[in-house]
DNA sequence: GAGCTGATTGGCT
DNA sequence: GCCAATCAGCTCC
């Protein structure tokens, strides 16, 4: 049975969203995998997001749309894939970082130029081994190229910590809204030090060392 | 292996 | 002109 993204996409807070999208296997054009790596970006009170105070743009507006629009943006050369959640209106987004591959691996590995867990462990290189572009941008996951399903694979823990590039912004810099499959190996690195940097600050404590 | 830095594009002020 | 939710390669332990 098919998902109602749209649904979906409002029945829970953003974060827990994210979590859930850990084991649901992404494809696109018969290349994807299974996703191992989430970010929740909270709207317009989170100073880490495109959204903040509701601070519209062209290039942003699709935040604003329908619950379950996929949400495509460019970072230098790379793109990036989010998903929009919560009520049309309600700016709240999940970053998609990473994927374990599991089809079209060779077609995928071609088009990075890389093999092994360099393919999707980052959500650059995703977003190139499945030749999304800002094309994707602003669609109905239902009218997209993309195709999820959820619960393909369930993590048997799920980590969680600070997002990745996120300095100087306060309690948003040490949110623990980033979250991975526990020990999973496609997960996208993270510099130790950037990590302490990270933590400093951090008081509850609850980091996992994968 | 870990950390630092340059590359390079597009959008916003 | 500045900044950005990055990546890959190079340096130095």
């Amino acid at each position: 049975m098919e998902t109602d993204w749209q649904q979906w996409a409002q029945s829970a807070p953003t974060p827990v969203l994210a979590q859930a999208l850990l084991g649901t296997e992404l494809v696109v054009a018969g290349c994807g995998g299974l996703i191992v790596e989430t970010e929740a970006y909270l709207g317009a009170q989170d100073r880490a997001a495109h959204a903040y105070q509701n601070h519209q743009t062209r290039r942003n507006r699709a935040l604003w749309g329908p619950p379950g629009t996929v949400y495509v943006y460019q970072m230098r050369q790379y793109c990036l894939l989010n998903l929009n959640v919560q009520a049309q209106g309600v700016p709240e987004c999940i970053l998609i970082r990473a994927l374990e591959p599991t089809r079209g691996v060779a077609q995928m590995a071609a088009r990075r130029k890389q093999t092994g867990v360099a393919i999707a462990n980052g959500p650059g290189k995703l977003c190139q081994a499945l030749a999304l572009t800002l094309a994707d941008n602003e669609k109905p996951l239902a009218a997209s190229r993309l195709n999820l399903t959820l619960n393909v694979a369930r993590p048997a823990a799920i980590a969680s910590g600070p997002r990745v590039g996120v300095l100087n912004k306060g309690v948003w810099t040490t949110a623990g809204l980033r979250f991975w499959v526990a020990g999973n190996p496609y997960v996208s690195g993270i510099s130790r030090r950037a990590a302490e940097l990270h933590q400093k600050g951090w008081q509850h404590g609850t980091d996992e060392h994968a």
